[in-house]
RNA sequence: UGGGGUGUAGCCAAGUGGAAAGGCAGUGGGUUUUGGUCCCGCCAUUCGAGGGUUCGAGUCCUUCCACCCCAGCCA
């Protein structure tokens, strides 16, 4: 076996390159990545991979990775969304340090290097329109044909680029392109754009510029001036390498390697900005960070914890075949990381009251149970018992299904951290609906064991009603009912699998008393049901509103569904 | 019918000529004051298909098939 591709095992292809640079001395050991967004819309859980995957081989091997702009184009680029990046890699936990760099700060050398392209009989002013620079690109199987402004003379070329640089000519007028080859089977080969003329003002560089860079030109560029080692990105850009690397070997300066992985997809998650930029703009989302939007900002209001995307996305590990990782992936990180860090408290979402005849009408009581059981060491909460509860109306069964051991008239179980409780009568209302329950408890198993060693089948969880805190729960579904929301008939566009079910909103439910403690933007867990997280944006001290995360592992629910 | 990629379990994914890792899902059991968590067991005689080389092939050669990307003055 050759000594220098030696992989490990476990390794992905991309740790088998750093390596094999390291070990041969290409960039002298150093590994140095960027992150580079286009400052045009929202970063999703396809960028969280991408940011893991650049920041993780930094600090894995010891390098840095920049956060750099990719802001070439003013016509589509926001402040808003540069803003709202910047927050979202620093929630994920990834630091930048003093690295943040824009490609418009490298625009005056970006020019400099065009006119070296130029003076190299490498580039060239073209007078062609849009329209004839497509006719004369030719098609995927046939060759194109050279522009008749190809053989300017480098003079000309010098002169006409300054002009364009100067605001002289109006949009689309002019190009200064690439002078490589009309009949390359890559596409991207054929005499590419370097800059167009766009008379807009950018962001960051106001009205200086009306010549604007094209992605293949600066991005490399952008690479080389920061000493990147490894650019990596998709794999849609595998096939403009060629071009990375011409420009760079033709200009002589430092030469990243370039390296492309297979973007993330995921089950009943649309993926494209273009697509979730028109959910919102279409208002079938409250915003960018609406809690059903891939976003990172609607997960962290959604309540997802940025250790369960790191962790998501180092485990999808990193590769180049094209696949879709099942949403659940995602959802049972999620449920490891607020497992171990959710306080809990008991919430009922759909209540049916409950009597206790035998439990005097004034008497209350002050119950304990651990804030966290994965963490005992966080100690004890208080929850008040009194005569009126409300449990969960899914909690109970007049004539109970097989398997079915939750309350049922005559049985006796236990409410959690409270006591055994017997269901004696069922009152209904009256169109023959339940109205309430009424039981009996007792007093001897306090705290919920019974001292003669009797046993329940079940626990469930409760809340007093005099005690509870009403408040607005917030039900999330996919917001796709389609594995793939892009499949759609002929004609139609992927809102069409827009789930009408992805938001149910329950105006009557009831927390436990502790609930007025928690921050928004806190998650803690609803025993027996999910995880929840206070609405940092829509939650308010005299209405809680709670988003839930995800449920919990949900056993019965399978058997139900089986039994049917 | 040009060029560039990718095919290993339901979903991800290691494996780079010498006994098919791991995670998720699924499934069976144990523990349990959450039908949660946790623990244990099971879950690919076969690697897109065929042919070939080899003592030996998921790995090498060859033919074929399927899927993805490319004809922006987007990134």
């Amino acid at each position: 076996m050759n000594e220098e591709t030696e992989r490990r095992e476990g390794q992905n292809f991309i740790e088998a390159i750093i390596e094999k640079h390291n070990k041969t001395n290409k960039y002298d050991g150093k590994v140095q990545t960027r992150f580079p967004p286009e400052p045009n819309g929202y970063l999703h859980i396809g960028h969280a991979k991408s940011i893991n995957i650049n920041f993780g081989f930094a600090k894995q091997y010891g390098g840095k990775c920049n956060l750099r702009f990719d802001d070439t184009n003013p016509s589509k680029e926001e402040v808003e969304y540069v803003k709202s990046i910047k927050e979202d890699v620093k929630w994920l936990g990834f630091d930048w340090e003093d690295r943040l760099y824009f490609a418009s700060d490298y625009f005056e050398q970006f020019h400099q290097y065009a006119i070296d392209l130029i003076k190299k009989g490498l580039a060239y002013v073209d007078d062609l329109t849009p329209e004839q620079i497509r006719e004369f690109r030719g098609t995927l199987t046939t060759p194109g044909k050279e522009s008749p402004n190809r053989g300017r003379s480098i003079e000309d070329n010098l002169e006409l680029f300054e002009k364009m640089k100067g605001g002289e000519f109006a949009n689309g007028e002019k190009t200064l392109r690439a002078k490589i080859d009309m009949t390359s089977p890559n596409m991207n080969m054929r005499d590419p754009v370097l800059y167009r003329i766009l008379h807009e003002s950018h962001h960051r560089t106001g009205d200086k510029w009306c010549i604007y860079p094209m992605y293949d030109w600066a991005h490399g560029l952008e690479d080389s001036i920061e000493g990147i080692t490894h650019s990596i990105c998709t794999l849609e850009f595998e096939d403009h390498r060629p071009l990375y690397d011409w420009f760079l070997d033709n200009l002589g300066i430092h030469h990243p390697q370039q390296i492309e992985f297979a973007r993330l997809n995921m089950t009943y998650t649309i993926m494209s900005k273009r697509k979730l930029l028109k959910l919102v703009e279409g208002k079938h989302v409250s915003g960018w960070d609406d809690p059903r939007m891939p976003t990172i900002s609607g997960m962290r209001r959604r309540g997802f914890p940025p250790e369960a995307i790191r962790e998501f996305s180092s485990h999808i590990g990193v590769s180049k075949s094209n696949s879709t990782v099942d949403i659940e992936y995602l959802e049972f990180f999620v449920r490891e990381q607020l497992n171990r860090q959710a306080p809990r408290i008991m919430a009922v979402l759909n209540p049916l009251k409950i009597i206790i005849t035998n439990y005097p009408e004034d008497k209350e009581e002050i119950l304990e149970s651990q804030i966290n059981p994965e963490k005992p060491e966080l100690g004890l909460r208080k929850i008040p018992f009194s005569r009126e509860l409300y449990i969960e109306q899914e909690d109970f069964m007049e004539e109970p299904m097989k398997k079915f051991y939750r309350m049922a008239p005559g049985r006796e179980l236990r409410f959690r951290n409270a006591y055994f409780i017997t269901c004696n009568e069922v009152i209904k209302d009256d169109n023959g609906g339940i109205k309430e329950l009424h039981c009996t408890y007792d007093p001897e198993t306090k705290g919920g064991n019974a001292p003669d060693g009797r046993k329940s089948k079940a626990t469930l969880h409760w809340v007093s009603a005099k005690h509870a805190v009403r408040s607005t729960v917030r039900l999330y579904k996919n917001l796709f009912t389609t594995l793939n929301p892009d499949d759609t008939e002929e004609g139609q566009d992927f809102t069409i699998n827009l789930n009408p079910d992805s938001l149910k909103v329950l105006e009557d439910t009831y927390a436990e008393s502790g609930a007025k403690e928690i921050d928004p933007g806190t998650v803690c867990q609803f025993e027996r049901l999910g995880y929840f997280c206070v609405d940092i944006k829509d939650s308010s001290a005299d209405n809680l509103v709670f988003n839930r995360v995800v449920t919990l592992r949900d056993t019965w629910a399978k058997i139900k569904k089986k039994m049917r």
